[in-house]
DNA sequence: GGTATGACTTGACCTAGGTCAAGTTCGGAT
DNA sequence: ATCCGAACTTGACCTAGGTCAAGTCATACC
């Protein structure tokens, strides 16, 4: 729990009485290896900091699994578009390690948003970082080419390797495992 | 200007005094074919409403151009994460068809913010809403065969192809244009 | 110690879409 | 009317990455 109140100070306008405001709506949550935050066409109606642990963001179409983003300790998770909308969750969340979540109800975080100014920032920065966060991803995808992609991930994630299977890590980075493999074993060469 | 007061009414909380306050902020900007409203490169200090014509958002890498999305008459344009963070912008927004706009400062947006409930829900409502459409348009992209791109086009935004020429549909479809090319010859014979 | 199981690799082949280069087509300027 | 150039089409070929099927490897369990 501490952890999240230090997670908390990396923002403006953070007090002591913030983390005192939030604490009596946190609800602890473990999630086993493989176990659901959130199921794919269920609305969103929280969003977890993950206290320890690895989570994953994906979705199924009708022919491949697609992995959005993995989400670790020490940040949040949510299907924002589902929160913010109150529609069905195109994504699902799955932890891949076993974790522990806060899991903090929307209901309450919109009543802190009238508290106080610090849950109103924190809540239009939350928007304004997932959308560049997204954007970014997207044009990763975009714009480089498979090896391209992974090396990148390698050089600037390269602690997640170690922790993610090999067929989620290929759908992160939309190729065939098979191809990813290849591709590991080009770049080791040389 | 009239357009925009109607823009504005579809909004919750609206009143026509919300117009009186941003009127006075308006600056009125006309564009030919070709030109730019932002150029790669610039930060983004303002956002401009398009009373009348088409804009393209756009972005050069090394080896190509990508058309990100179409802005049309009645819409708000800008390039988001550059305002919110004001760094330079990774976006260009250029006139395809020659334009009016209304263009807003930000920081009249900005003062508008905490004048009236209005404009702060605005923003919240800009920002989710452009995740949103952002996020929609990227599965597209990922979850589409060329030709699925092009047909889903061709349904709902079918007055686009009329008015885009196919160079820059090509590069909004993620396609050389030369595929794009064969893509409509298959279709139109089926 | 042996074997079943899941996680990864390798090989052979295939295909969507890209690339390059040579046409068309068509609307303006002369 | 005709010439030009931009916008598009067509053809021939190429390539990144996908698919399918058969390994290999490791580890956990009997």
């Amino acid at each position: 729990m501490e952890a999240f109140n230090k997670y908390l100070q990396q923002f403006p306008h953070y007090t002591p009485k913030v983390f005192e405001q939030i604490k009596p709506h946190l609800i602890k949550k473990e999630l086993e290896a493989g176990e659901y935050f959130l199921e794919q066409g269920r609305v969103c109606r929280s969003i977890a900091f993950i206290e320890t642990g690895l989570l994953r963001l994906h979705y199924n179409t009708d022919s491949k699994e697609v992995t959005n983003c993995f989400c670790k300790e020490n940040t949040i998770t949510c299907s924002y578009s589902s929160l913010i909308t109150g529609s069905e969750s195109d994504i699902a969340i799955q932890a891949i390690e076993p974790s522990r979540l806060w899991v903090i109800p929307y209901i309450s975080l919109q009543k802190l948003y009238e508290k106080d100014l610090f849950w109103q920032q924190l809540g239009r920065l939350a928007a304004e970082n997932e959308f560049i966060t997204t954007e970014c991803h997207h044009r990763f995808l975009r714009d480089l080419s498979a090896t391209d992609r992974y090396i990148q991930v390698l050089e600037n994630e390269g602690e997640l390797l170690q922790r993610v299977p090999l067929i989620y890590l290929a759908s992160y980075l939309q190729v065939a495992p098979e191809t990813l493999s290849r591709i590991r074993k080009k770049i080791s060469k040389s």
